[in-house]
DNA sequence: GTTTTACTTGTAAGCCTTTTCGAAACATGA
DNA sequence: TCATGTTTCGAAAAGGCTTACAAGTAAAAC
């Protein structure tokens, strides 16, 4: 292995200048000569030229690189957000630098330090703990354009919006239609802000039909399956004919603790789940939920935030995306 | 927002020369006065000075940064893997890339292209489809180092090695003890090394104790849910009282398969995973299958890597990582 | 033959750091 | 006073790239 080969041995080779190689290899050589074009890329290809990233970025300002952080990646949620943004990034020539935050502040805190640092031109967050004035203030003051998903940033963000409101409504018009009238949430500690709304949509509905659910019946457990399953003896005290757990791990983990008390599922207790994870599907019974459209909201998100990288004044773009309800088998009609 | 701080802004600031600042900040300044110390953290502080990222590696050709790809972010044994491997790169102050390929060979090309261009530090693929030569050939060109992931990259290379010949012998071991003879395996089409040696060790025990799987009895299917899943006619069609898939989101996926076609889960067959991915204490019934430290994993893997980065000249490591039989539910003893 | 015009290329500055190699400034001992 | 040592600091090169500006050449126009 050799030294690098850089524009300079490349010009030399081809008896140019190095400005004539940058140009044409940049695509902005249309006043140069055909002969000359084919000659540098010819040997381009022969002498395995790669220009130097470093060197580039150094002088361009930018790495077309944007920074992803989210809770974390063992919820396939989160994965599949992921995936979205994969997808949309390499459309769009940037490179996503992703980040599992394993729920802990501190961590996110140094992730986000160290992507600012590393000068990503954007920045999508997924966060869970840190503050959203945290965030506000490190970024405006760096002037990054970034995004905040689970969050409401304010209206000054571009944001790519998910209709909870109707999702928690969706959510109750399902177990209210049928029958179940004693119902039980499982929640996280300090929800964010999406999961605000979401509650609030489904009690609202409730309310409107009648039924409120006691302060009690909000039971308190981490976002993961370990919560859903801890959660089970808060939940069985209850004595809920229905369940709604504020996503699918915490259903699934839910679920496993009361097949252990054997407790049927749905025909003892309903659980209703959100997210809709690929795993719903394939669980015994499957999960019900409200289903996100996650894929899309990866997209749409970082879709959202290269234009802004590329077009800082733009006006703040909102995408809304919908939610609809996906009845499938751990969700029965009550019967007494 | 104005304009980005540099070293030189701090220099005059603090009425030294950027020498001065470069060596005092980078902790190479004992020659350097108290009170000249004192000043310029102090004005670092204040000024808000980041050194520039592309600037600094541009000079010092490294970017303490390591390129990982795996085949699939949502299966949650590659989401632990990244866990070990963000553990430890962070640890050791350098900045994972992770890159999710869906199995998809070009898409794994493109990665691994891009992570070259950005001139990463070394790299750790998990591939499943792009060949081990091709890895070599661009790798090896370009003097980057690099350590696989369930493919035997020789003896010349740092690996983490799992004791694949074991696992099979493991689960060969369990399903015979509990009495099964009659045994399908569900495996991927063009299987990666370690698969290979796992299936070896599996067949080598069986074979030991006189039981020998025809040919036919060895499904091909992807190694995902929906791989498992779509297995379930065929392995139905061989009446074996026991199953092998070779990871567990496939156990899963034939689970839900014989589950809808009312064959019970262990009583009527039994059916043995391999990786141990946190799903399966969760799925009714839980699943048995053999445990890889997979975290460990990450972790080391990383660790190697990044010695060999800090020395080149290191002799080939090899980290040994046990595997051990998880029974659970899925698996019961034979009955007649 | 001189001036335009069109086409083609090159010079050199600048991006921000790190680091090599010295060099001031000052004190010390003879 | 001078040689020597110690402490503290800086000038300038290097790293590979992009680009504003300028320039050279040959053909066309007058």
């Amino acid at each position: 292995m050799t030294r690098k080969v850089t524009i300079r041995d490349l010009a030399e080779a081809a008896g140019v200048s190095v400005t004539t190689v940058s140009q044409i290899l940049n695509g902005k050589g249309e006043r140069f000569s055909m002969d000359t074009r084919a000659r540098v890329h010819q040997l381009q290809e022969e002498m395995g030229y790669v220009p130097d990233f470093n060197a580039r970025n150094l002088i361009m300002r930018s790495a077309q690189t944007i920074g992803v952080i989210v809770p974390n990646l063992g919820n396939p949620f989160f994965s599949m957000f992921i995936k979205g943004v994969q997808a949309t990034s390499r459309e769009r020539h940037f490179i996503p630098l992703i980040f599992g935050a394993n729920y802990d502040e501190d961590l996110e805190g140094y992730y986000l330090q160290e992507l600012i640092k590393r000068a990503v031109d954007g920045l999508i967050i997924a966060s869970s703990s840190i503050t959203v004035e945290a965030i506000d203030n490190i970024l405006k003051k760096n002037g990054i354009p970034y995004l905040l998903i689970d969050q409401n940033g304010g209206p000054s963000l571009d944001s790519v919006r998910i209709n909870d409101q109707r999702g928690g409504q969706l959510a109750a018009e399902h177990l209210l239609s049928l029958g179940h009238r004693k119902i039980a949430v499982i929640l996280p500690e300090d929800p964010t802000d999406n999961l605000v709304v979401r509650l609030e949509g489904f009690k609202h509905y409730l309310a409107q039909t009648g039924v409120t659910i006691p302060e009690e019946a909000f039971i308190i457990s981490p976002m993961t399956k370990l919560g859903g399953y801890q959660a089970t003896e808060a939940v069985l005290k209850r004595e809920p004919t229905a369940v709604f757990a504020v996503n699918d791990e915490m259903a699934l983990g839910l679920i496993r603790g009361l097949h252990e008390r054997g407790v049927r599922v749905p025909e003892d207790i309903s659980v209703l789940g959100y997210d809709d994870i690929d795993l719903d599907d394939y669980v015994v019974p499957k999960l019900s939920t409200v289903h996100q459209p996650v894929v899309t909201m990866g997209e749409q998100a970082t879709t959202l935030l290269i234009n802004r990288i590329q077009k800082r004044q733009l006006a703040p773009q909102t995408v809304e995306l919908p939610v609809e309800l996906r009845q499938r088998e751990s969700t029965a009609a009550i019967r007494k």
